[in-house]
DNA sequence: ACGCATAAGTACGATATCGTACCTTTGAGA
DNA sequence: TCTCAAAGGTACGATATCGTACTTATGCGT
């Protein structure tokens, strides 16, 4: 989805890549090797303490990239990156992704723009974890894993889902049960699908939605 | 704290300005008319819904600047940016900051750096709205107030600190009561002083401190 | 076809927090 | 000195979520 003239200043140094679930991409205060630009499917972003509470505070797919730390000019970041539905993605050594940042200003400054809406889609995560009950923020993580695949099964496990809302599974299990008895999705073993998106949307009400409308303003 | 060649790239447009409690410096989706550096004192980064729920997301003292969206080249964001304990503050104008930005680029680096770190801010509330009580919770918020300012007592009402985490004023009635018997902190009414950081930060345990590294990692 | 590890469903008492309401205290201004 | 709006304390039933544990279902590998 870039312009040509910059995307042709990555090109040459893009290497294809594939992802199984449950890589770790990017480690907690660990110098960060490469930027991926991840095709369909789904990459988090996971906070935590010292002593190792945890939780997703952020999530990309197509429409963004992993290696933020180097778009502000550092090389590693408190958090962990981790792929949670395999995705193969366009990545760049570190190295050579500064050196295009330094050479392309217009590159630099497009993904400046995503930086920001990343941020927004952290703090609008912010407000839904202290505000919105369990079903409402799933089915905003649902939407929201929806947008960045093209699955029509989703692969996911209770007990993931519950990592991702730091939640406990058995609250997945209830929440997915009255989105399942309302038609949303369909739930099945190790796998979701979502069955009306309408339905989903007016369930999951204004926790979806914010960063959304971010992206679509600063970079469509 | 900028290096004297950045410092003095803005410094002709700097003007320092005093602002209220209460004083809303960005409306969300609204363009942003300066950037501003405070000295002590608070101002915080609010996200809400389009139906008005709205939480405190990030906090902004000394240590930072407001106005990150004209970092990322862009001119508003869907956050407001509020005044909670009053302060002067270096500002310069938006036109003028953008050239600034373009003209010093090791300015445009430094700032970007303090982008990650008020990124960084941004997960750990969010892991923090999700994963602790209250009593933490608004441990951790007063730690980071006091971090900001150089006042005795901190000018903050019940009201004030419900609507900054996002829970009911009742519940900050408590959890204060038990900071005050455990001689953490003295209230009074319509302020708090800390009385025991120490104890403060046994209190707020690891909801305190990952972005506070973050910031001595990377701009100190 | 079978066995077993993994995933999912369910239960139940405990706890954190909520919504709401009402009452008391405080301190600034008349 | 008095008054009153704002601030703070408290109460109580309701609800969301937790921690834990046990049970059932599924599908992969042999």
């Amino acid at each position: 989805m870039l312009p040509p003239e910059e995307f042709s200043r990555l090109q040459p140094e893009l290497e294809r890549c594939s992802f199984e679930q449950g890589l770790v991409l990017e480690a907690p205060d660990t110098p960060i090797a490469k930027v991926c630009f991840p095709e369909p499917g789904l990459i988090s972003v996971m906070a935590r303490t010292p002593v190792g509470v945890q939780a997703e505070v952020g999530i990309i797919g197509p429409e963004g990239m992993t290696g933020l730390p180097l778009l502000h000019g550092l090389t590693n970041w408190p958090h962990a990156t981790v792929v949670q539905i395999p995705c193969r993605a366009l990545c760049i050594e570190a190295t050579a992704f500064r050196a295009a940042l330094a050479e392309c200003r217009p590159l630099h400054d497009r993904l400046l723009r995503y930086a920001q809406v990343f941020a927004v889609q952290l703090a609008q995560g912010s407000l839904c974890n202290g505000r919105f009950t369990i079903e409402q923020r799933l089915a905003r993580w649902l939407l929201m894993c929806h947008d960045r695949t093209d699955r029509e099964d989703l692969p996911l496990t209770h007990e993931l889902l519950s990592s991702m809302l730091g939640v406990r599974r058995a609250g997945i299990t209830t929440a997915l049960r009255t989105l399942n008895d309302s038609g949303a999705v369909r739930s099945r073993r190790g796998g979701i699908g979502i069955r009306d998106r309408a339905q989903m949307r007016a369930i999951a009400g204004d926790a979806y939605g914010v960063p959304e409308a971010e992206y679509a303003r600063v970079l469509a």
